[in-house]
DNA sequence: TTGCTAATTAGCAACTGTTGAGAATTAAGT
DNA sequence: ACTTAATTCTCAACAGTTGCTAATTAGCAA
């Protein structure tokens, strides 16, 4: 995800308006990687913003993921969780705390067994116990 | 999974009950590779035994997942998918029309980024368009 | 600065997938 | 056949998310 600075221009260049907040929402996703979902988001901008409403959250969200801004991950938690590293990574979950974390690999596996499947795009998900967790 | 007889074993020996609905849902589920949803068994299940309630398919669902026959698995549908198949493989979905295909990998990639995380499980998800749908 | 207009917001209802609760039924061992 | 605990079905409830709409507001132009 881009810079608030740089999202307020590429909102106004779409004919999309720059609302406080949306601003906040830039603010509070911009270099997080926690992965929030839409309401720890929204915990997250009531605290700034009281009164600001779930639905603005989810409706700011959704334009940040369809201009590519940010991707929606499903780890099977029960809600979409938010990642505006949009950069090729992987994730690590936690089993016991639920953290996700950041990880790489070297290199994308070949995958087999498949004829004629045009790969767009290759996801790992780890699962097992963070350092954290580990006792 | 395991067949239908040696599900049935299982079940009793575990003190479950083998009704008619869970018979049923043995053979519908094995050697299914489709990843099905707990809404589509139904479905079928419904040809077969008119009035077998949704619940009861969630509920069979949920105890062949927690004896390990069966994995529940997220692909970010709105629903979860249930896979029979519970030996180590990765999938492919089609993102023009939604099939789940296996496929394999080589061996599991090795994760940097993150120090002691104890990995019990690595799972791969190919996205892009299958074979039928390339026109 | 003011006015215009389309975009946005907030609030709430609605929707989907899934689970909880409880009365009636039934499998499976005695 | 009898007993009993497990299971089924029905229906309500729940969580996450989206649709709808009146009121508000950002952004532009004069």
């Amino acid at each position: 995800m881009r810079s608030p600075a740089e999202l307020t221009q590429a909102f106004r260049q779409t004919g999309l308006k720059v609302t406080p907040q949306r601003q906040l929402l830039f603010r509070l996703l911009h270099g997080n990687t926690s992965h929030p979902s839409a309401d720890v988001l929204f915990a997250l901008a009531s605290k700034e913003m009281p009164g600001i409403s779930l639905r603005t959250v989810y409706q700011t969200l959704n334009d940040l993921a369809s201009m590519g801004e940010l991707h929606s991950i499903d780890f099977g938690t029960g809600s979409a969780r938010f990642d505006p590293n949009v950069t090729d990574h992987q994730h690590a979950v936690c089993n016991e705390c639920g953290t996700v974390h950041d990880v790489h690999v070297s290199r994308a596996p070949k995958m087999s067994g498949l004829e004629g499947f045009d790969i767009h795009d290759a996801h790992i998900v780890y699962r097992g116990v963070c350092a954290d967790c580990a006792s």
